[in-house]
DNA sequence: TAGTCGTGGAG
DNA sequence: TCTCCAAGACT
């Protein structure tokens, strides 16, 4: 607790933040407004989790359109915990991170089996469910049920460490911005504030060149006043990124059905829909196709760069007959294929695939 | 604990 | 082109 009463030198203050949130909120499909807030809205646990977890490490332009389309087909968490691992991990695809999809769907089938259909309504109850973390669970217990958590993001994390001129680097940095963001979270309105803090972190206190002139904790912001704020916060050095090799099986049968193979739910892509084809290695990779047939290969590469690593992928085509039996994967009919249900690195092989058919007649 | 785990937009 | 990085969790 800070008494600023009769401080010249007053410390941030999160009333003058909420003063600024009402005027500037952003607009969500997720969110309940300062002002539908005032007129005793209350937001829904299962949107405000559904959100949450679909922003870990997500810009909120790349989720707004996997939101509405995730609530359009599931409601509600009962309606998710129902629905067929493929159909949800098909919606997630693109998105990234496929271990949130995963995660999310334990998570909704957890709370209809052990808790009645109803989220936990405390930091500790929603700690305890699979994909929810420190932040998603101080951050739900907050916005959905107006707990007064602590909400330490990665906007959090910038503005504690430029409003308190923090230097040490991240992530060794977390514990003491955590304490200073604990100092600043009031008893009233915690939910708003936390949004306030990440709608600032988003807008004002932005990573590069940040708009110190119009941000209302300018008067208190020790960074600005000693000119580091664009230099915060500090982070450890990053490891390069090494290139990966890999090949790619892409079979069409006669009748327009595709060859694909539901990856193991552990590792990289777990649980989504693939093509056949090596491991992605640093060396060059070997692999036996996954049926006999008279293979081309395409003459690109499906370049492709994840958190770690950078992947050429070598894509190899074939077009099979109605009786071919696979030695691996299995036929998915035309009918049933949506591109849009494959990871981007395998939509970009499907490409590939796609225009040397194309270029074949 | 440090490594693993995606993606697309911005500069 | 390339680096950074966005409302982290899990192991």
């Amino acid at each position: 607790m800070r008494d600023d009463s009769g401080d010249r030198a007053a410390g941030p203050a999160a009333a003058d933040l909420l003063a600024w949130y009402d005027d500037h909120a952003r607009d969500m499909p997720w969110r309940v407004g300062p002002k539908d807030r005032a007129a005793q809205l209350r937001p829904d646990p299962y949107r405000v989790w559904l959100s949450e977890v679909m922003l870990q490490q997500t810009t909120v332009a790349a989720v707004t359109e996997y939101f509405r389309r995730f609530t359009a087909r599931w409601p509600n968490v009962a309606a998710l915990a129902a629905a067929a691992d493929g159909d949800v991990m098909g919606e997630w695809a693109g998105l990234g991170y496929y271990a949130r999809a995963r995660n999310l769907l334990k998570c909704a089938r957890a709370v209809v089996a052990d808790h009645g259909g109803v989220f936990p309504d405390t930091r500790e109850g929603l700690l305890s469910l699979p994909g929810i973390g420190p932040y998603t669970a101080a951050a739900v217990a907050s916005i959905a049920f107006d707990r007064a958590e602590v909400v330490v993001d990665g906007n959090v994390e910038r503005v504690m460490a430029r409003v308190y001129d923090v230097h040490t680097p991240l992530p060794t940095a977390k514990p003491e911005l955590t304490v200073l963001a604990a100092a600043l979270t009031p008893e009233v309105r915690p939910g708003d504030y936390a949004q306030a803090v990440m709608d600032l972190g988003a807008t004002i206190c932005t990573p590069k060149s940040p708009a110190c002139g119009i941000c209302p904790w300018r008067a208190p912001c020790l960074a600005r006043v000693r000119g580091t704020a664009a230099m915060l916060p500090k982070k450890l050095p990053k490891k390069p990124k090494p290139v990966r090799f890999g090949i790619a099986y892409v079979v069409r049968r006669a009748d327009g059905a595709w060859l694909l193979e539901r990856r193991p739910d552990k590792g990289l892509l777990g649980g989504m829909l693939g093509w056949p084809g090596s491991e992605w290695i640093e060396a060059v990779p070997e692999a036996a196709p996954p049926m006999q047939a008279e293979w081309s290969e395409v003459p690109a590469e499906a370049l492709h760069t994840f958190t770690h690593f950078h992947l050429r992928l070598r894509v190899h085509v074939a077009e099979v007959a109605i009786e071919a039996a696979p030695e691996a994967g299995a036929f998915l009919p035309a009918g049933e294929f949506r591109p849009s249900d494959l990871p981007t690195v395998m939509r970009k092989a499907f490409d590939l695939a796609q225009s040397t058919f194309d270029n074949d007649g």
